[in-house]
DNA sequence: GTCCGCTCTGAGGTTCCTCTGAGATTCGCG
DNA sequence: CGCGAATCTCAGAGGAACCTCAGAGCGGAC
């Protein structure tokens, strides 16, 4: 385990008593809390830092909460995420939830409430962990890296989500067919899947992928 | 025989009592048992795990059962799974098993019944995979090699399609000419047999395959 | 707009698989 | 034992599959 690691919190709230409010309450429960004003600048934060957890105010200016959890998630952003919200109809928790966030809490909340499903959420997140094993190292999915090694090596979106599928399956073989379904959506790229293990193998090593013949590739450590 | 392999179990139930029953249930018959207590968590476990077999409830927060199924499906999850659902009519059945699940039993049911419709699932699964038993080890048919010693052995397709026939029928001679009829399209490669014989047991040992002078060859371990 | 990184294409070079053929070795039989 | 036949061993040719990488296209950041 890696335990203590720093427990950075996003707060995206535009209502200024109300982030003050949240921001002192974060704080004092240990959290370091990160502060923006809007969609476009949490949308930003989000995507240039890493976070623990984040906490988005539904109604946003620029950027609505929902949507902006849905920017998140289709770049890759797997942060933990907790929605307010005054509305509580079943239609809008359904709609949060699609997005890819995580909870939902509905104004006025209980703070004790709302500390506690922030804690179960850190919880669950950290239970369920977002690493896939790579033998010597591993791949952390929600930052979009290889670390373990002497220096930690980053990944784009593809190269990520190609070495995530041969994580998680380590003793299937894929054929290039099921690759490009899988992971480029565009039925019409022949090459790419294998531009895309050249870039892993370049980046992580030849032994990370292994060539079946005429059948296709599978995860190196068997 | 591979044995007693780690047989780990997906649950993916919100109901806390009924969770920790059938955890308990489960751990009993010697599964290792990790469970989701809704869809989100459900679904990201199963893609960033390896399991036996799943568990899903049908009536789940943020992610109904059926459609937890259907995504996993989308995704290139094939682990067998079953639903449990309260509901059991022929439309709800359907659309379950439409989803990808392999079985469906309706709360509230018998203990019995539900573990024994487990082991089926795994017992069917495992049995429709493809492994040809060698003796001491065996051929992974749709990963091409030879798993159970040290090491695996990595097969090319000739050397793949040609042990898998000898494997299916281990007392079998066969003539040299009925190999090239079933393995070698080509009628006119009359050296092509004994060199794959070669190469396979130079690969796995002189033992895997017996020469019977003057007929052909058969299996190793009779 | 300009820059930069990501995605994918396509062409050339390389590796791997398949099968051939020839010499070495073993088998069966007298 | 001695001989022919069957089998084993292995280097190498030909071709398919694969790897490598420069660069075009595109979209987002500033």
């Amino acid at each position: 385990m890696t335990g203590a690691e720093h427990r950075t919190l996003l707060l995206v709230e535009d209502d200024a008593k109300l982030a003050a409010l949240l921001d002192r309450l974060f704080s004092g429960e240990g959290y370091t809390v990160d502060v923006a004003r809007d969609g476009h600048s949490g949308l930003h934060r989000a995507l240039t830092h890493q976070y623990a957890v984040m906490v988005i105010d539904r109604g946003l200016p620029a950027i609505e909460g929902v949507d902006l959890v849905r920017r998140l998630r289709a770049k890759g952003v797997t942060t933990p995420t907790l929605i307010l919200t005054a509305r509580g109809t079943t239609e809008d928790r359904v709609e949060g939830l699609d997005a890819g966030a995580e909870d939902y809490v509905v104004k006025p909340f209980e703070i004790d409430e709302l500390l506690a499903r922030l804690r179960a959420l850190l919880r669950r997140h950290t239970d369920s962990s977002t690493r896939l094993d790579l033998g010597e190292r591993h791949l952390d999915v929600t930052a979009r890296r290889v670390v373990g090694g002497d220096v930690p090596i980053e990944l784009s979106g593809r190269e990520n989500e190609l070495l995530q599928l041969f994580a998680a399956h380590p003793s299937q073989v894929f054929t290039r067919d099921e690759l490009r379904r899988l992971v480029f959506q565009d039925a019409d790229s022949p090459g790419a899947v294998d531009t895309y293990v050249y870039y892993l193998r370049r980046k992580l090593g030849r032994d990370v992928i292994r060539t079946v013949h005429g059948l296709g590739y599978r995860m190196g450590s068997a």
